[in-house]
This record gives structure tokens, sequence and C-alpha cells, in this order.
DNA sequence: AGGCATTTTCAGCTTCATTTCAGCAAAGTT
DNA sequence: AACTTTGCTGAAATGAAGCTGAAAATGCCT
């Protein structure tokens, strides 16, 4: 994670910028409005953080002119002004969190966090060998190549990455994809985990549905011999 | 704009919601932190905003458990308590903005348009394939091509569009069109969907809603074969 | 009020996920 | 080896989910 601070006072930049290094943030430094503006018109950074009061242009005309160039990188403001007006020019300005100084460092990784977990695509997927499923549409993906799942492949293809190495028997399935007063039976896991071998195998996939007598199925990555 | 009020005020949380729709938003309200974060959980919302003290399951617990199901929904925290814990608190369950009662009006507006400002607000349109959506107009345009959408046919286009190939279930669809205490059924999310792929066909998109026995509808860029 | 666009309702139709089933294969037991 | 049990598979039947066209209701704008 690439952080820009933007801050005259060098002993508070500095005092910062350790910290931040400290939690593994890559940081980067720079003591005035202008050449802060054209660093972060970069648009390299995931975060900015960025003093009001500045010489040659304050923070608020450079939160305008990030935002101006269509860059959504997320703007923390930092500063010793306190009031309502500040607070309400400094948001319309682009900022995206409003931090007054002094401020605890508790508090200022506290907003970091929360703007930088905006960041991270909330791509959710389960993965296993070569071999993932997007929880969000369904898919089994392999490389390249990738494949729907129906309603109930995807529950079971679901429990059973969840399950891992662990083994789940029949019952077990049905009770979770069927409802345990459901009069599905045992066949129907089957005939399913049939379905999914043949779209696993479709992808190229090096998982392996193994069925143990009596136990249940379980993956394991095909170790090709 | 979607927005969800969860407070169990319910003075206040009429008079912020009065507020909010007087601004064009479309605000939906519930009154204890449990019921909050079952309808939060649809993934509807494009903006949460939480009390942290109420009945039941206070904001705290409510934005971790959002945050849980890995939705990244916007979050701003509403309170009565200012200390420097309770914010820290706040941020680290999941809240992206924590704002003190009683709170300026102006203030309020600034907040929530830094918050929205970040899920695209500032785009005026979205594309998908070689067809794209004209958000003030409600236009879906392709090449020289190009037709008006009316309202809701609008707002599923463009919630289809923001989810990509994400899938989403017909539920969904109608909690966030037609809201969470409509009477709407199922079969209006098929009929606007049939109108949509007329509209979509006439201008000569390469767009295709797909949709996925009991799980949903999502995009994707017909591969013509 | 009249006309137009939008939204809702509904019934019949289509399609495909799911179920059923029968027969075969493999593993385990005697 | 013979027998039993358990798992696998392809094909056919089924039924629920989704689609559609047309009509009715609603709302909106002169």
């Amino acid at each position: 994670m690439k952080i820009l601070i933007i801050e005259d006072e060098k002993l508070l930049a500095d005092s910062i910028g350790e910290l931040l290094k400290g939690k593994g943030f890559d940081v980067e430094m720079v003591y005035d409005g202008e050449t802060g503006a054209q660093y972060a018109e970069l648009g390299v950074y995931d975060l900015l953080i960025l003093d009001v009061m500045m010489p040659k242009m304050n923070g608020y005309e450079v939160a305008r002119q990030v935002r101006a160039k269509r860059l959504g990188t997320p703007i923390l403001m930092l500063t010793a002004r306190s009031g309502l007006e500040d607070r309400i020019t400094g948001l319309n300005a682009g900022a995206d969190y409003y931090l007054t100084k002094p401020f605890d460092t508790r508090e200022l990784l506290a907003c970091i966090n929360a703007l930088l977990r905006r960041q991270g695509a909330q791509v959710d997927e389960i993965t296993f060998g070569n071999t993932s499923l997007d929880l969000a549409s369904a898919t089994l993906v392999c490389g390249t190549n990738s494949i729907r799942l129906s309603a109930k492949e995807f529950d079971i293809m679901r429990f059973l990455l969840q399950a891992g190495e662990r083994n789940l028997s029949k019952e077990v399935i049905l009770a979770r994809v069927w409802g345990f007063d459901s009069d599905a039976v045992e066949n129907h896991v089957e005939v399913y985990i049939g379905f999914l071998r043949k779209k696993l195998a479709g992808i190229g996939s090096n998982i392996r549905i193994e069925a143990i007598r009596r136990l249940g199925y379980h993956l394991e990555v095909r170790d090709d011999d």
C-alpha cells in the first residue's frame, strides 16, 4: 500500500511517516502543496494524507485539483483548524475524512484502515489446487477457463471447498443442501458429484473429488502419477 | 441513490429521512439494530447511516456483521458518544465516517456526498461491452443507436451494470428497485428483464442478461458463436 | 377529461435444473 | 471366487423457474 504525505511541517510529516512505515506501508513525503498535487496526479497512490495550511497551495486546492482530474484516490485531511466550516469545506473539496490535530495515533491508523479497506475489491472466492470458486457469480475458474454452476452444484461445491480435505458424508451434504426435512435420497448427491467432476475436468482443474466408501467425499489435488 | 437509516430515535430518524428525501435520495428506515443488519445484508443500499446506541444490537455490532459479510457499503456512524475510544471502535468495526451528535445538516450532507462520491457517484455513465448507460438521461447508448429507459428499467439496468458479472437474485433486485416493504412479486422482475432485453437487442448491444435458475441474473458480453 | 407512457397482472408456454431409475463397476466380505 | 454393498453414470421424465404477449390498471401531462 502506497501512501503520499503532503505536509509542510517536516517534524510532523516525519513522525507520521515513521509510524506508517512501521506498519508496513510504503510511504513518500512532499513538503508543499504544489509538488504534492503533481505527485498525487500520477495516480499511483492508494491514499493521500493532506495538510490544510501549506505554502504555495493549500490542502483544499490540492484536493479539488486531484478530484478535477477524476482521480479517486482517498484523501485524509489533517489540520489544526477544527471549525465546522473548515470540515465542510474540506469534505466538499474532495476529502474523504477530516481529522483534527492533535490526533491520537490509533485514531489515525483506524482512519487509514477504514479508507484503505474501501479500496480492496471485495471479490470473494474460495481456492483449492489450481481452481477457485467465485462466490458472487457461482463460477468455477481454472486459469483462463471457467464454467457456471447451477444452484445445487454451487451449494455442494462450496460446501466441499469449505471442508477442504475433511470428509463430508452424503447424509451431511443432503442436510446442508436439500435440508434435513427433505425427502431427497443419497443418489441425488452421487449424481451431483458426477456433474461437478465433469465440470471440473472440463476446465482442466486438478481438483479431484474423492469418495471414501461409507464415509463420504472430500477434495484432493490430483497428484498425476 | 438508496440510503438505509438505522436509528432507534424515531424523531431523529424521520428528520434525517425527510432531509435526505428532499435532496432526492431514496430513503428507507428501520428502528433497531437487528432488523437493520438484516436489511443491510441484502446489499442493495449505497449507504448506511447507523446509530451506535440501539436496542437488541448496537451500531458497532451491526457494522462488524455487515463487514463480516464482505459488503462494501459505506457506513456513516452517528452518535452522541464523542470520545476518542468510541471513534476508534467505530472505525475499526467497519465504519467509514464517525459523526457526533448534534451535527449540522450541512456537515451531514457533506459527509454523505464524500462517501457516495467514492462509490462512483462522479461517473455519469456506466459501460459494459459495446453499450453504455447515460445516468443523466437514463438512456442506453450503443454506437449511433440509443433508447430511453423508464424509471424502473433504468434502476434495474444500473443495478445490473454496477454488479457486472456478479449475480443478483430477484429478491435483491426487488428490494433495491421496489423497496423491501413493497408487495411486488418476482414476476415483475422477469417482465422488466424482458423489456430490457428487447431494448438492448433493439440498439444492437452485445450485452446479454443471463438468467441462472434459482440464483438470479447477471450480465455477459455476447460471445457470438 | 383525454391521451400517452409506464407499471402491474395474468395465463399459457418453454426450457432446463433436478429427479428418477436401471444397470454397471468397484470395493469389501465371506 | 461368489456374493453383497456402495458408488457411478447415462438417459428419460418431471416440474418448477423463467419467459412472453396482451390486457388491465395506474399515473402523468397537457
